[in-house]
DNA sequence: CATGAATGAGGCTTCATTCAT
DNA sequence: GATGAATGAAGCCTCATTCAT
């Protein structure tokens, strides 16, 4: 009825708009009579090119993975300076990128759930498994080179460091979901700038129980 | 038919008896059936309690979110000490607390999903949302607190750090759902030590695009 | 909404209605909703004591095959006399008995369909060969009979007798159900009278290709 | 793609396709599709030759009946000799040309399982009550020659034996078709010595209930 | 109070048929 | 003529909810 989007395939077509769908509605609120009206298809066609419901869902799940994934590279990618600044830079870049999109946030959110319950369980989990490792390597590679280059302590370890910031990212975004008065950008470079100076400064040893 | 759990009444038993298996199941996935089976009562008796499937639900989630604010504040005003020594111990708590009951961390993702979900997401998101500021408040008052002692940095944004400090926790339990050979605990504990390095250092500052 | 058979459960209730839509439609002619209305019940009621259509339509058939052969060892036990006698006697209560229920004929027509197509294949081919072998072993066994006592010519092959024997009351039948001015009874009178007399007679040797 | 049977016209291309999956998978478990892709030509090019799913299947029927007649013409006007010879020699034509086409025989099933099924049914039904009477007549003549000739006794009914011979033949096979074991060639003959000398000899009366 | 048999609205999916190329 | 992508009517089945016992 009105598309616009370069789609070059109908494949693609569908797929957005089962993203939008899903997105707004859920997995299980969405029929598939929605989708295709929202592609300006034929209900049948859908099935043409996606064997069920759950079929079309998983490819919603693996074509927003590597948007996202596309995304991170060129945020990474993009820029030289210190180690410290490029940290920065990849703050910046991907929570700028993923506020743009903040409307599709609640597809990771039922990409979540799919991954938690139902059928397709193992095929989610694997996919989010990988995805964090991915993403973790990446940046606990930026922090080693840290290290590794003495901007860094030594004592820093990379790996977990990592992980809980590219954890801290993802739930960040994730309460600007839930609270349009949360901004994700200023509170993350204000955490920056507390964690970037952790990774430089001479530890001042801390005991617990 | 075979639950004793203490439960006082009827209600918890239903609740509890519903928390597993929409964790197993994810929501849509759950059949009343399987949970008046899992509780051992009669399929009509659950309506005899609540009103409908998604009030149920609604009822699982507060009772997640009670004893979950439980345990954090058990958590919180554990212990003295410095600051920084309460902060992880804070950290220990949660994840511990959170791993023992980790095979529970996909009602999270229920939850979240429902709160994507148009049916009820605003009573979730709502709840989500005070969820988080909540435990922010609780978070950023102990770093404002290391502040005003003069352990932490004058400089150091307490919100910030507290909402990346929380949705780190959130995202590191996540990735152990997701990962059965990651450590939670263990990755914490190392960015702990980088992050309150960073609260107590002198901040060495860093620019950006 | 108008139940008077004497249904003692639910289950022979939409057995019943269910062969009557079936033979009046077919098997995909048919709708569940038919069978329900048919039956007086709600549609998903058919799905508490039914898995599927299938399984429905299976169920009809062991109905089916079970009053059949009720009938049959009815018609069978009941006659004294010759074995000539008993024979014809057998001829008019088989004949007599399926005329009463001709117009579930058809049913038949949609088991035999059923045996050669579809999922169900293999146990409605299974069923219906057991059928025939039960059904000729019993004809086989009265002829045989016939024999021993003299009353049959000794070069008589009992087995084949039974075999054609059966198929033709099954055929005359058929013929009937196409046929409304085909008179399955009479016609079977008088080929009786010629095979028995087949069977009583010295035989006089017919050779052939 | 690679067919290339005799087949002057894309018409009986298609019907002995549609034979093929028909007799496979029954009705309405063909699809348009598999005929297609059995022919080797596009599912609209079907569309081309017949007007819908239902013609295209009473014209294999049509051509089924056809080929039919046609075998059954050449047994019978194969053979001189004695009215029992031929009867002889035509059970053996038959049997043989039905077996050589055994496979096909769950077609027949089909159709008449259409002749009961109400979309199809007059059509099928009165094709079927001719195809019936046709064969009867051509039997009974047959048989009215051996009484006419004195080589049977006059006191046969042509017509009732004819009727339930017809049948039994088609039985046998039917029974074939379910039964592997069976074998209904040596059956059918043993079954014929008994009936012809039922023809021939001088009757024993019989009375019955 | 407790139950579970009964219900029927609702949704996924199939597939004969059409029609633009 | 030939094609096969697109269609949407139609049907099986599910399952939350009700209510008579």
């Amino acid at each position: 009825m009105e598309y616009k989007t370069g789609n070059q395939n109908k494949t693609s077509l569908i797929i957005e708009a089962a993203a939008k769908v899903f997105a707004n509605r859920g997995y299980s609120g969405t029929l598939m009579a929605d989708i295709a009206a929202e592609a300006g298809i034929g209900k049948g066609t859908i099935y043409e090119y996606f064997p069920s419901k759950e079929g079309l869902f998983f490819a919603v799940f693996e074509w927003f993975v590597q948007i996202t994934k596309a995304e991170a590279k060129i945020g990474i990618s993009a820029l030289g300076g210190s180690v410290s600044e490029r940290l920065m830079a990849l703050n910046d870049a991907l929570l700028r990128s993923w506020l743009d999109m903040l409307d599709m946030y609640s597809l990771v959110m039922e990409f979540w759930s799919a991954s938690a319950s139902s059928q397709m369980r193992q095929r989610f989990k694997l996919a989010f498994r990988e995805g964090y490792r991915d993403f973790r390597q990446i940046v606990s590679a930026l922090i080693r080179d840290g290290v590794e280059k003495g901007e860094f302590q030594p004592e820093v370890d990379a790996e977990s460091v990592a992980a809980a910031l590219v954890g801290a990212w993802d739930a960040l975004l994730l309460q600007a979901w839930f609270d349009e008065d949360f901004d994700p950008l200023t509170t993350s470079r204000e955490f920056m700038n507390v964690l970037i100076n952790g990774l430089i400064s001479k530890p001042q040893v801390v005991s617990s129980a």
